[in-house]
DNA sequence: TATTCATATGATTACTTATTCATATGATAA
DNA sequence: TTATCATATGAATAAGTAATCATATGAATA
């Protein structure tokens, strides 16, 4: 610790106290990543939109396709990173297959964020 | 819409009704870019780590670098796409910057996150 | 059992985003 | 008023991710 490159400002920085303080708080290394994770499916549109989609119906692969205006290969490769992480869950019934939502906090993480944006555009709107 | 190039499956997709009630209850394309481009803050690794660590104390940049063991302009560029996005807000003391958090929403949602993460470690652990 | 339909998958390309390195800024203190 | 410290920023590169296109699979039906 002491011949290691100086990350901290100044020779005594004032806020060690804190830095330990959060460190003894902080979620451990691999929860990050699954946190980053999980919020990485949330980030791209076209993997929100088909997430928003099964929030309320079970549909298959060609009903997505439609709803969103995407194409086929599109949709099955970001279902494939849904279903890897266990986001989503599938049946099939014979030549299609049915998505549906495999969690119930996605719903809720959905709608925090929502009621972010919602409240950032009426701040916005009424200044 | 009938010499488009055909998206849903066979002659008479037998789900338009969902695909209608679906479509009824769907966020708008501005507020979809807007819910993802929020978790796309959430999703990189480094940002969540500074994120976190404002959750619970103010915190300067130097801060931040020795608690995350990152190098300052890793940390400046981060931090320069939260403010953008208005999630932290900052004061200067002398040369120091302090950033905070400027939202009430961000813990919930990385709560409501880290539950779902545990729920599923529960699982895998338990089988 | 050959054909069609719904979906999945692999490989390539195009795009986006993060890291790095060098430098700039703005405040303080010598 | 120059030197130093904390932080910001720009440009270049590296790494990661999505879109696309071609093809494969597996079920149903003719």
């Amino acid at each position: 610790m002491e011949d290691e490159e100086k990350l901290v400002c100044a020779e005594n920085c004032p806020h060690l106290n804190k830095i330990n303080n959060v460190k003894s708080l902080e979620p451990k290394a691999d929860e990050y990543q699954k946190l980053s994770n999980m919020f990485k499916l949330f980030s791209d549109e076209t993997r929100l939109k088909i997430i928003c989609s099964l929030l309320k119906e079970e549909l298959c692969v060609c009903d997505l396709c439609e709803l969103l205006g995407l194409n086929q290969s599109q949709v099955s490769h970001q279902l494939q990173l849904l279903r890897n992480s266990k986001l989503v869950k599938f049946r099939r019934e014979g030549k299609q297959i049915f998505y549906s939502l495999d969690d119930e906090h996605v719903e809720l993480i959905i709608q925090m964020a929502l009621n972010h944006i919602l409240e950032e555009e009426e701040k916005n709107g009424m200044l």
